[in-house]
DNA sequence: ACGAACGGTAAGTCTAGGCTTACGTTATGC
DNA sequence: GCATAACGTAAGCCTAGACTTACCGTTCGT
């Protein structure tokens, strides 16, 4: 649903953003509380939710003066089921599927690993 | 198995890795075919083969003088065994596990995520 | 045995992007 | 209303790493 998948491989290519994404796992954090548990300054942190929120991966709710971020359930699964359907292509050999319809194998996969510039 | 999960984050992450992979998805491939099929030049191909296979994403086969590079299933299954881990995680919020367990509950999730430097 | 093809490696360049400091903005508390 | 706290944004720096050209080793064909 919607433009997931628009640079999510940008997203979670960084380890920080990562880190990020790991420590609200089952927990909502302000942007302060994030910067706590991270050696990287606050600001570094903003700038790492606004791509990790750009690519619907997180969540935010504004709390007085503080902007609570959250996990995103739906980019998050959005992303898993774009990975999943590559795994399985890549590990099954769909050429043979392709082999059946007689097309082009290649196209399906490539759409699915370049999808930026 | 193995190492696996070395630094398999680093190789997903380049677009032109991912291209690779596309392409080596139910065919092997030379290397100067894959670097027909992209936009870079034949070295560039080789270095990130090499990455690939330190990844153990793809697998090496000599045949006279060329290389021929092919997916490793297993290499490519333990990539999306530990993906598919992390989103369970995520997407369950596993808060609630710890709670009933009295743990710190980022500490499964930042191991899957940052494993590296 | 020699030449050509194929591919890995070295050295160097250049750009993307991650991080920091500094600043502007908004909302709360007194 | 003012001071403060929490955040986002701008500007700038700096390193990682992707790409190229040049070179060398290896293997096959004749």
């Amino acid at each position: 649903m919607e433009t997931y998948g628009s640079d999510v491989w940008e997203a979670i290519g960084d380890p920080t953003r990562r880190a990020i994404m790991a420590c609200l796992a089952g927990k909502e954090l302000a942007v302060g509380e994030l910067a706590d548990e991270l050696p990287v300054s606050r600001p570094a942190v903003s700038q790492h939710l606004k791509v990790l929120k750009n690519a619907d991966l997180v969540a935010e709710r504004t709390a007085g003066t503080r902007r609570i971020y959250r996990l995103n359930p739906a980019g998050v699964a959005a992303l898993r089921d774009q990975l999943e359907t590559f795994w399985s292509r890549a590990l099954t050999g769909y050429q043979d599927i392709a082999a059946g319809r007689g097309g082009h194998a290649t196209a399906g996969a490539e759409n699915q690993f370049e999808e930026e510039e």
